[in-house]
DNA sequence: GAATAATAGTTAGACAGGCTAAGTTAGACT
DNA sequence: AGTCTAACTTAGCCTGTCTAACTATTATTC
């Protein structure tokens, strides 16, 4: 297989990847999952299954996720007047505020980090992010 | 600045690298985290200190794994002769077919994924990981 | 149209992974 | 010898995830 070295280097740097996240999440007043649940509201509500199935988690997952973000006014659930068994879920004015907010912290650390880097592996990167966005949702 | 466009993408593909990861450990007998962990022990015996920094956590967290190696006999703790506050750890030859037997399914699951994309893709890929790995390490 | 199935969520209980604070033991340094 | 520092471990807390079991509602079927 042509595939298999490529994937033994790129099984090695999913660790470097995932320390990067962590230190682009470390010190803001939200999680990376929580605020990732708030990306997925910004287009106006959304049902539980959906939400779940976005972030390839189970429905109990999001029931906590969701309630988290709902206790300090985040977001806010609602119903769907076609069928009493869906809860909808959207953001309030202060989740939307926490979301820009934590957006933007999030894209200066990341372009701090990037500037770190010559501008043709910055090239790299950006060639690689469909690829690597295809890789990701089977 | 230049990087902010690609900042927000990439904070936009990150959490599909995550989903990927998940996709890649899901079903197998160790966590991400504890296969991450044996593989910083296949060249020698480390020290816990050394361990935790290379992995980004602190101290206890990383106690914490290594019991959690230790009890299913994948590591044994070890003593540093010339200085007693020292543990070091290392690989049992069960934990050393563990890592291998890991190490392989992980690159199988990856090089499919890898299969589906296009030859074009794939090189993106393989020329952004060096990059990508100097993101992850500041 | 009543009985049964399936669907949407929630609750409860478990576990991994992470953190800080506090304790222990051993070395280093006056 | 006495104090300071270093290397770990323990304890307690939180998030994120899961499965199993429960509730409520809708859909199906005889």
């Amino acid at each position: 297989m042509m595939t298999d070295e490529l994937a033994e280097n790129l099984s090695k740097e999913l660790r470097h990847l995932v320390l990067l996240l962590r230190r682009a999440a470390a010190g803001q007043p939200i999680t990376s999952q929580q605020y990732a649940v708030l990306g997925s509201l910004q287009d106006g509500p959304r049902r539980m299954t959906e939400l779940a199935e976005e972030h390839g988690v189970q429905l109990p997952t999001m029931t906590v996720q969701i309630n988290r973000l709902e206790e300090p006014g985040l977001v806010a659930r609602g119903a769907d007047p076609a069928d009493a068994r869906v809860r909808t879920v959207e953001l309030t004015d202060e989740g939307r505020a926490r979301l820009v907010a934590v957006r933007r912290a999030r894209i200066a650390y990341l372009s701090d980090r990037l500037g770190a880097l010559t501008q043709a592996e910055r090239e790299a990167v950006a060639a690689a992010l469909p690829a690597l966005a295809k890789l990701g949702r089977p």
